[in-house]
DNA sequence: TATTGTTATACTCTATAACTATA
DNA sequence: TATAGTTATAGAGTATAACAATA
């Protein structure tokens, strides 16, 4: 339930409120970890394929990311965030880590080194 | 990172693949703490009226949920859940619980004092 | 023939605006 | 007149099935 409410409660904090988490998860990929084909973003995202055409539809025709058609292999495009989608996502780190930096300001430190041992163990756990 | 990793996992886990997040929460609302109408649902899950009561729609039509005019206020609805709708709470809590105590079982037992308190930290976080 | 991306279709969640019934 | 719930309508995410282009 702490990880739940926690979740929720970072997700409201984002720089642009009509982007959706879907949209929102695919540019944070891109811009973290390069470039990449629909099929490894649908993978990535655990969707099916038309899904996130859908998605990436949304964000291409709003800048946030670019299709270009693979050089060796025809059938695959590539997906790129743009400028303006890397200024994006960095803003929305900012409001998020503003918004964190501001409750951990109350933690003791003792509270703060159980939430840096937490996370560590939370990602592993949840890569099961 | 973490909290949505984590988060994104432990949803993964239900009964009901048919059932969506949001009609999970509200059912999860009501076994918990009761009947709510449904401007007390909508306001509980930061949603819109409208946009609750097509979910209340589906949970009604599903049989996991029924509605009851108030005796006093005849403009209002309460809304509570079914036996049917319990039991599927009930499955639910138990997967993720032997998710959870599958994982749990491999942590230390330090691992496991860390999650602990961070969960008490998270949501005290989370409330403010 | 298999793979990659796309389109067609359908259902749910979300919202705003407008409407009904009740207070 | 204000409030609680509902319906109308529209946009986005999700899925499966079917299709086009390429390997």
């Amino acid at each position: 339930m702490a990880t739940f409410r926690l979740s929720r409660r970072l997700r409201s904090q984002r720089a642009l409120d009509t982007m959706s988490d879907a949209q929102f998860a695919v540019l944070a990929t891109l811009k973290g970890h390069g470039p990449h084909t629909l099929g490894e973003l649908a993978e990535r995202e655990r969707v099916t394929a038309p899904s996130m055409n859908r998605t990436v539809n949304c964000l291409e025709e709003a800048g946030w990311i670019t299709r270009t058609p693979d050089e060796t292999d025809r059938r695959k495009v590539n997906i790129e965030i743009t400028t303006q989608g890397r200024e994006l996502v960095a803003e929305t780190v900012r409001r998020r880590d503003m918004w964190l930096a501001q409750v951990v300001a109350d933690l003791t430190p003792s509270q703060r080194r159980t939430l840096a041992r937490a996370a560590a163990i939370m990602s592993e756990v949840a890569a099961r």
